[in-house]
DNA sequence: CGCAATTCAATTGCACACAACTGAGTGGCG
DNA sequence: CGCCACTCAGTTGTGTGCAATTGAATTGCG
């Protein structure tokens, strides 16, 4: 048996388990669709926004670090980086430095897509229904769910 | 303004925003992986282990019912359902009743499969590191956020 | 009955995600 | 110096996820 867990059975932790992966794939899935209208008219998906974010506050940094803020590595981010290139909203370029980094960087237009995208936040939390203190709770309790996750040392079924 | 939201700064709701959008992401992946190991050596994905999981519970379901349990459309399921019958797991038939829906239905092998996966939702809640209280806590508060965005009336931005 | 609106699964096209691999570049160590 | 291990971005292949469309079947309404 493993220690820490009350001694339930497996029937009921079967049906937890549907309702903890359920509701995280239904509530991932929510925000995703929220996400896709109120982006549709700036031209951006909900990945490549939450690329936007970091280069907004960061300005310009290397395809590693972005892939470090948003758990994504360059399977994902090479083809949505030249996207967003291919939108002009960035520039990319090998740092002189290191031959090996591409630095990603805002264009004036790509900076520029901030103020437009300014009321999303706002709209965000208005369709989540839920006051600000419950956000940050789930926040934390997502947070505390994904570092242990991590750490976990999983072996495969069988 | 908005009813019901205390009248923050933009900057500050951008960081929350932030927090939130990334937080989700960061546990819905990492929960992912964690799912992607324990069944890795049953050959299944995560979202087909999910609709295998409805059908362990249903025996049989049409697509149409399936996609309801899921949130997922025909576009993604038939694709999925395909793989699970060329696994041998499941098998679609046109309804007799109403040619236009395909029930899927456990064949013997998708049956036993369950056994096997008896011990992925424990190994799943310890790798979690959150007492079962927190779980269902983080559960309510998802459904709650779901049901929220769901009803939403959202504008494009722009 | 007859036909238009609706339902349902499947398909197409596009955009992630991720594993596995490639290839160029760097850094350390003898 | 020379070589080997490592790092980093990019590519390939598979599997979702979703919008839009298609086509067959059914339902509803006059």
């Amino acid at each position: 048996m493993f220690p820490g867990l009350p001694d339930v059975a497996d029937e009921e932790l079967l049906r937890l388990d549907q309702q903890i992966c359920f509701s995280l794939n239904a509530a991932s899935r929510a925000f995703g669709g929220v996400y896709r209208v109120l982006l549709k008219d700036l031209g951006l998906t909900y990945p490549q926004y939450l690329v936007l974010l970091v280069l907004w506050e960061d300005g310009e940094l290397p395809v590693k670090r972005i892939g470090e803020r948003l758990r994504l590595d360059s399977g994902t981010l090479s083809p949505l980086l030249k996207r967003l290139e291919a939108a002009g909203l960035v520039r990319r370029e090998r740092s002189p430095e290191d031959e090996r980094s591409v630095t990603v960087a805002l264009t004036a237009e790509g900076a520029a897509l901030r103020e437009r995208a300014g009321q999303v936040p706002r709209r965000l939390l208005v369709a989540t229904g839920l006051p600000v203190e419950d956000l940050a709770a789930l926040r934390a309790l997502l947070d505390r769910v994904t570092v242990a996750l991590d750490a976990a040392v999983v072996e495969p079924v069988e």
